[in-house]
DNA sequence: GTGCGTACTTCCCAAGAGAGAGTAACTCTC
DNA sequence: GAGAGTTACTCTCTCTTGGGAAGTACGCAC
């Protein structure tokens, strides 16, 4: 009886993971990590916010409202309360007056930043195909 | 006056989108592929349904609704037709009785499907991770 | 006749997002 | 002193949209 290695354990464990399955605990990170105020976070906590040139910074819970636009400050604190339950965001309270909160990505929170940049870039850069295709679209219904 | 080159045109047009604000339309188009139902249709198309050895292919509205669990008809229909509107997928009806319709993904859709592939791996890729993490930060609050 | 398949369409209700204001403690300006 | 600003939330009410379920028309099998 061979014991497994632990690479072969790892195989394991990804093949018992598929997202397309409502019961699986993957496709309920899934459903939570393909979220619009996530992306937006992840992109901004990894340095978007100058248009894609800045490094991986922590920022205030009020830097983040002011540069996410349209966030309402209940859905900006439960996803990043979540993000953090995750592991993906680290909160970091300073007991100044007023208390001052700063939020950064782990390397876990890294790891999915470089593909919601993905997401975020892709968006901007396909807007005006999608647009078109939409006026035809439009024009055809 | 120097004339501005096809390149700079395109660098420009790269300017001109920012998703940070609400007001930009490639922030809508964000909130849009930033969807569970979305990522889940772009992954199926692209032949994902086998755990990733597939090739891209057409797909049957009655596959989709199967092999991803969970979805209403409803949100499949509503999504499948948002998704054409945007030229990532095509539908294509065949007068059969019962009638057949196939969907499948367009060269941009592929694009799209590049990134939204990364974003299913990721989460199956990293739920035992997320897992303790959680049980980690439940522990501490 | 009943039940299956096809791909939607429709209706009602539930869940969660959105909007706005409140909280505490402090500082600054008039 | 009053009022406005800052910080990061918390709370309440309203509205939107997703969820759930059933309906539609046609052909085929039993």
């Amino acid at each position: 009886m061979a014991t497994v290695t632990a690479a072969e354990k790892r195989d394991q464990a990804k093949n018992a993971y598929n997202a397309f399955l409502a019961v699986c605990p993957s496709r309920q990170l899934l459903d939570r990590i393909s979220d619009k105020w996530v992306v937006l976070i992840l992109c901004a906590l990894g340095g978007d916010a100058d248009g894609g040139i800045g490094e991986p910074a922590a920022m205030r819970y009020s830097e983040l409202s002011r540069l996410i636009a349209g966030v309402s400050q209940k859905m900006l604190t439960q996803t990043l309360r979540a993000l953090e339950r995750d592991g993906l965001v680290t909160r970091t309270v300073t007991p100044t007056v007023p208390v001052t909160v700063d939020y950064a990505l782990t390397d876990l929170g890294l790891s999915l930043y470089r593909t919601t940049r993905r997401l975020r870039h892709w968006a901007q850069d396909h807007m005006d195909e999608v647009r078109i295709l939409r006026e035809h679209y439009d024009a055809d219904h």
